[in-house]
DNA sequence: TATGAATGAGGCTTCATTCAT
DNA sequence: CATGAATGAAGCCTCATTCAT
């Protein structure tokens, strides 16, 4: 007996949708994406959505768990430890200035659940779990440097963090006003590589100084 | 008797709905806004929005032009030039980071702009016009400095400008979701205090360092 | 003491607003004709409508008013009485054949005011007034022709006035679906012609026929 | 107990928005047609008619496409084959002529769509098509009646069309202006008998005449 | 006389979501 | 599992008209 010969692949499907929420909450927002663009998006039907994800608040959840967890695991294979504590440093911001760069994505979602205060983040456990270890992985890194002469300042982990996410980040989440206004390319591959050695020394730079201007 | 207080002042009913305009995009995006909920912020009719600005998009870009105005026109009277290039720059810094932490709305109104990838912005000539000193002011400190030798490393001004942008705008743009995640609360006073110096002085050892890691 | 420099010909003014108001009618029917734009069309302001007019309603009365005036004005003018029964049946059919193929303002206002249940001209006195005497016009034709022997069928004066209308009236108000489905243009000067010759002779046979087909 | 009786017919649904669309289009044109209006002349719900049709243009549309083809479909049963040309004609004007004055509604939406200016239509090839064969059928009356000396008159079967389409179409479409005018009722029975063989026997004598008045 | 400012009511349409099969 | 049909609530915007000067 032939059975209908409907798709039945939950995991896919939920992949699938997902990778289309993703899309449409970045590009649009929370209150600007579509469901129905969601679905179109898809293969399988909008009711689906309902289905695995509840509502729309519930899929923005999980495209976002989905993006931060990505973006963590990336980092966790650096084998930091194999480097010295300068380039261990240089190895962590190149890699997040890369994956920003190459994840507009991320950014925007990051940067559309900074518009919704956050809110949605707060219900999701998962996401502070999968955040729990960079300032970790900095601290090592700084505390390597501190020994072996290589960082005279001592400065928090989290404030160095911060430093690199703020250049990173700003560069492909602003990219739009900031080109718009100063009528350059913040994606320009020369632009690029100026701003990759720029972050990096600077805050190099920063850890190694000590005369400051209070 | 008391005449019914129908008010006729064009330039006041003007300002007091962008007032509530920009308050209402900046918490919410431009798909989230509510024209209604402008209107209720407002005394007068919500039919009035239609009236001075068209349309909700209209609408935007007039807030969205104030916004950029104001910062501008404040920017304007720092008299830098009365001061030595390390004091002019800290004083930039200084005032980028107060006024962006001050003003959260203005910093909200930014990303919510690069969230609709600056596409209302490109019709307003105003903005740019408005933005168009910034790098020279910026550019005046730095010569200075390459000349009585407080800064050694020659860098664009439009890369300066960038990293006081990126490293002032993203502890408020972004404070929801680090915060959310790093139990920290960027907006407290010491946290802010040790802030503005760390980016005053990373800016201050880029510009002053010459040893780079490539 | 020179007095401020105000247009100041209330006659001048509401002609031009009628002038106006017939060309928004008759272009965009009752519902969809705007005031904003009737005011737009004249060089004096929107309230001055309702100074002159009182709302929307009674410069629409006002403008159909004036279009009937207008045509059985100049059908007065024809002197119809010194020529033969024919030829004045002619020069009316020809009349009304001109007038209509010309002043498709005229014809559009007339189908507005059906699509209205002709309710807004049941209000109006003056229309029935200036209509009064087509019928009595056409009866003494009609009955020198009979007297005469020109036509033999005697047909009530207001079934023939109906037939010049139909064909005249319908060749200008149904010209768009009619062209557009058959792929031809009503108002191309051969068709006009040949038109105008073909509603002559059909109106002529009938009243010289008598053999029916019943 | 009772269940709620929401029914799943999508064929019925989109038949009952269509009947009401047309009862409403028919009656208040195309800018007075009250999408909330035909909401409520419905069972179902208002949001219905977005989901079937789009906006208030699709369901204009599909409306007009509608009423098109019933007259159509009607027409062709006619048999006109079997009849002599004269006959033939006859019969055709008849239907014609009552067709239209039993369907109000068709003739209304014929008048609001000229108001329009034929634009919805002009996207619909459907209503091309359907139209396609009447000129045809008239053709094959005229061919027949000049072959065995019924008619003496060559005339273009679209001009023969116009006629009867005029004559037809006008008395319903104008009526409400005329009656107002003129004091009749054009749709009294006795008037419509005595028009209708005006009708038929106009056409007929035209097609029968040759001598002219040029 | 003339006019810019102001408005309530209501229009079309969209949206996330649920129902029935 | 899967899906087309159905919906209430609410969003943006337009309209004729009136107010205050």
């Amino acid at each position: 007996m032939v059975k209908s010969v409907r798709k039945l692949d939950p995991e896919g499907t939920k992949r699938e949708i997902l990778r289309a929420a993703r899309a449409e909450f970045a590009e649009k927002g929370f209150s600007g994406a579509r469901i129905d663009e969601i679905g179109a998006r898809t293969k399988t039907a909008k009711r689906m959505i309902y289905y695995y994800f509840g509502n729309k608040e519930g899929l923005y959840i999980a495209a976002l768990e989905q993006a931060y967890s990505e973006i963590r695991a990336l980092e966790r294979t650096l084998e930091l430890d194999d480097l010295s504590a300068d380039d261990a440093l240089c190895r962590m911001i190149d890699f997040t200035f890369d994956y920003e760069q190459a994840n507009v994505e991320f950014v925007r979602l990051i940067s559309c659940e900074n518009m919704n205060y956050a809110r949605y983040m707060k219900d999701s456990k998962k996401i502070r779990e999968v955040n729990s270890n960079i300032i970790e992985a900095i601290e090592k890194i700084l505390d390597r440097g501190y020994l072996d002469g290589s960082f005279t300042r001592h400065a928090p982990p989290e404030d160095v963090h911060f430093m690199i996410s703020a250049l990173c980040f700003y560069r492909v989440s602003n990219q739009y006003t900031f080109s718009e206004i100063f009528g350059c390319d913040l994606a320009a591959p020369d632009t690029s590589a100026r701003h990759k050695n720029m972050i990096r020394n600077a805050i190099r730079s920063y850890l190694r100084s000590t005369e400051d201007h209070d």
